[in-house]
DNA sequence: GGCGTGACCCCAT
DNA sequence: TATGGGGCCACGC
């Protein structure tokens, strides 16, 4: 039986696995599903990228439209999103409101 | 057991 | 429009 380090990143994974390929979400929005403001530990639980290859870490951006950072690098992180049918340019997303998935929905 | 930092966000100036 | 400051949660030292 495996005990997860703490609820918080666990709720951040489940509600990032809910976002399907070609969509992006927001640190603020994950936040807010928790009914938090701490966009910034929803951030730190993806820097320590515990299930990097379990959850698509890469979907998470800025609200700001940016795509923020990333494990392997936000360089990185532009090319997955771009493969997965996110238009990004310049380290930021073009179309955010379109690829933009909300748990609130 | 306390302080500082961090893949951030929002408001005010 | 750009910059500064405050705030939130989790983790490392």
């Amino acid at each position: 039986m495996v005990m997860p380090k703490s609820n918080f990143n666990e709720r951040c994974y489940k509600l990032l696995k809910l976002v399907p390929e070609g969509k992006v979400t927001t640190y603020s929005e994950i936040a807010k599903a928790l009914n938090s403001k701490a966009c910034r530990a929803v951030g730190s639980a993806m820097a320590r990228n515990s299930n990097l290859l379990v959850i698509p870490c890469h979907r998470v951006i800025r609200s700001d439209g940016y795509i923020g950072n990333y494990a392997l690098g936000a360089d990185k992180k532009a090319e997955l999103l771009i493969k997965e049918g996110v238009a990004v340019s310049n380290g930021k997303v073009k179309d955010l409101g379109k690829v933009l998935y909300r748990f609130d929905t």
